[in-house]
DNA sequence: TTCCGAATTTGCGTAAGAGCAAAGTGCCGC
DNA sequence: GCGGCACTTTGCTCTTACGCAAATTCGGAA
């Protein structure tokens, strides 16, 4: 985890060589990613930590180099729903792009993570001057606009047991890392999330996840899933899912 | 309704000043307005005609004048859910905001409608060249993912009834116009269609609508419906809805 | 005006999943 | 190694709203 080789404070030649691969920096050479990274702050965020929270004033946009960021909104009666997951690469709290000066939603580690940020005054400068990053920040967006866009239709249509199989599946394509019985889930993830993705209950989530467990689809410890047949969960996610 | 008044050939004196106040368009001077008008292809549909459909590539973006478009999506079991309406002045079809060479959704007039439109290429151009469109474009996308996650957050959260309630209101909201006895929902709506926005039956919806009509909340005939006590439906739409 | 089809209404049985309650169990910090 | 807390499991009941069926009505077209 690069948060244990490069502690949480200087930037260095390997940052560089990272950020060149992400989407949003792609295009760009080097000195000019040298000037991007000399006008960031980097931060480390504990596990729970909160890194902007909903309509607060939007004065910094946000990139994700390692960990998992939980993007929440909290209902007037305190429910919690998830709205997505943010995994390495990404960009979050891109208010800006959208001309909002405050922001839309609370964004949570959900994992200890690492993030740069800058503030929102420069991202005009960036679209600008950095050719190819105004696009693939809007590909980015569309991208989760689609997401959000797809658990619309799942929530409308599918029933509770499809739409968990496919959240499960969802976290598994994002941040899946591969282990002998499976693939497991990156970062800590407990039946009460799962049902604040799903919009479910966490007894109802805990039961399918038991029986799941029972027929040799999924094993799980407390906060941790390893998915040990993806392909049934395919089929368990719907027709065609 | 423009329709009536100006037919759907040609783009005159009137239509100019209308531009004028859209927000996408409300920052440019007369020539630039008159710049990008010449560049457009005015357009009506009737009822139920298909603008372009989900998958189709992305050849044009659209700006809707007068009218209501049904941004919709269907499963693959072939159930169709509503994931918007556009009303008068919005932009609607840009996929090339985001990067996108397919739509990724199907748009139907739901009622007559006249919409402008420009091949994508010109996207990049009024980007650079006309001051605030790229702003107030990426705005309304804003509010427009905003709404997305307002409906995740019901379809998650509420049951149906406050639901039905919220959808309801939000039309009101969106294109109601005045009428005698309340205020009146702009363009046809079924019980079914209600049912594919908010993720139920078209029984469950009658069933509502029926009750709300017994207690003066709302009057309907087939397709129309007007809602006479919007404080009552806000009530119904839920704790601090 | 009459007729047809689409839209709507309503009843009834039922299944899915929520809500409540209570017991169990791993994990972390001390 | 121990205690406590957070997370999980499971049983039971009950409500919601779905699914099916059938009757009804409205509105437009001929």
């Amino acid at each position: 985890m690069l948060l244990r080789k490069f502690g949480n404070r200087v930037l260095n030649k390997l940052d560089e060589s990272l950020l060149t691969r992400l989407p949003p920096f792609s295009m760009l050479d080097r000195a000019q990613i040298r000037a991007i990274l000399d006008q960031a702050a980097s931060r480390r965020y504990d596990e729970g930590a909160t890194v902007f929270g909903e309509g607060m004033p939007a004065e910094r946009f946000h990139l994700l180099l390692d960990g998992t960021i939980r993007v929440i909104r909290t209902t007037p009666t305190g429910e919690q729903i998830i709205a997505l997951h943010i995994g390495p690469g990404q960009l979050f709290g891109i208010a800006p792009a959208l001309a909002r000066d405050t922001y839309p939603a609370t964004a949570v580690a959900a994992a200890e993570s690492l993030a740069l940020s800058w503030p929102v005054r420069l991202w005009p400068e960036f679209v600008q001057r950095y050719d190819g990053f105004a696009t693939e920040s809007y590909r980015t967006l569309g991208a989760r606009l689609g997401e959000m866009q797809s658990r619309i239709t799942e929530l409308a249509t599918q029933q509770v047991e499809q739409r968990v199989a496919a959240c499960l599946l969802r976290m598994v394509n994002q941040s899946g890392r591969k282990v002998d019985q499976g693939i497991e889930i990156a970062f800590p993830v407990t039946r009460q999330n799962i049902s604040e993705m799903t919009g479910t209950t966490l007894h109802t989530v805990s039961r399918l996840l038991s029986a799941w467990e029972r027929e040799g689809i999924v094993e799980s410890t407390r906060r941790r899933i390893v998915v040990t047949a993806p392909h049934r969960l395919v089929l368990l996610s719907g027709p065609a899912g």
